[in-house]
DNA sequence: GAGAAATATTTCACGAGTAAAACACCTGCT
DNA sequence: AGCAGGTGTTTTACTCGTGAAATATTTCTC
């Protein structure tokens, strides 16, 4: 099973790059690991090491528009979600929409309701389900933060070059979509 | 400064791709944001969004082995950066090496000194600072811990071929070192 | 050499997320 | 009809991380 992925830490096939790229963290605390155990293969982290410290490093700077408009990333998430499939959604389509649990989507969902972004309504029939939509102030909040936000993004992404940029995302749609179809039934 | 990165969603031009690549639910989100805003530059949701779903995917699953060890990441993070540094560290060493707040890395400190994975002595010089250095028992558990999840993180990417992990690896570092260089003085 | 400023670490109060229990309601079986 | 079990949502109890104040010590400055 271990595909052994044994190569240099740094020494790329990409054509693009052509001098001096300096070293991340990550290959710093890579290198250390490879001093202290040199037996071990030490692939996986360089990729996974890396995807968690850019998901830190991106959430503390991307959410700086956000913060602005006085919203957390799991709060957009969640306007968003409604804004963006264009109808009201339930609670549990919430959770799975988002990512989160239902726990966290009923303490946003008190939150945003109180600030008026966002309204519910019970079912007709199921009186156990509740429905709920963008007020128009927050149908209009999340149009007016999504394209500074997607401004912002691009300016942070912008030390990567285009090309760069278009393999990176495909690259990570084919990792994504081997993770959720498989990572269900993974008991290892 | 704007990258025109207009490239239809899925069109990618990496040679190795065969066939019927499936869709992750990055793209289904990016497309439902098109179809309600079809003016916007959706390119960094490709990235940005599926970084942060990789993470969470992979924090998920990736933290199954150290579960069993009854450690969190963080915790096994911090474990990690007095072993591979091979000395002592002082709690803001530590903050430092595992980009953690000084009030986490006290509570941790906390608790794996109470479970004897951790040791501390005073500085002689310096009665401010404190010296932190693993136990014989915190240097086994990491040893131990170590192989078992780089070989599960190996099979939670078996999915990316090895050519593919390579460039991925790559790309994600070029991102980190634009990232960690540039973002300390980005106040947009 | 006595404050004043700087540095290392811990404590405090709080916000946010989670899993599991609780609650409310519906549905299918007999 | 009646109830066993399933489903949607909320509540509860708890953990963990954070920023800001508190504490303890050193270093600078005059």
């Amino acid at each position: 099973m271990t595909a052994t992925n044994g190569r240099p830490v740094d020494g790329a096939a990409r054509p693009t790059a052509p001098s001096a790229t300096r070293r991340d963290t990550v290959a710093a605390v890579v290198g250390q690991w490879q001093t202290v155990h040199p037996d071990l293969d030490t692939g996986p982290m360089e990729i996974i090491g890396r995807i968690n410290r850019c998901a830190a490093l991106l959430q503390q700077a991307e959410d700086a528009p956000l913060r602005r408009a006085g919203l957390s990333r799991p709060e957009f998430d969640l306007l968003g979600a409604l804004r963006r499939t264009g109808h009201e959604l339930t609670p549990s389509e919430l959770t799975r929409e988002t990512f989160s649990s239902g726990a966290a989507v009923t303490k946003r969902l008190k939150q945003l309701t109180e600030r008026g972004l966002v309204e519910r309504r019970g079912d007709t029939r199921d009186r156990r389900v509740a429905h709920v939509r963008l007020t128009d102030a927050g149908r209009e909040l999340v149009d007016a933060i999504l394209p500074e936000q997607l401004a912002y993004e691009t300016t942070v992404l912008s030390g990567l070059d285009d090309p760069g940029q278009g393999e990176l995302a495909t690259l990570l749609g084919e990792l994504l979509v081997q993770l959720e179809g498989r990572l269900g039934m993974l008991r290892v």
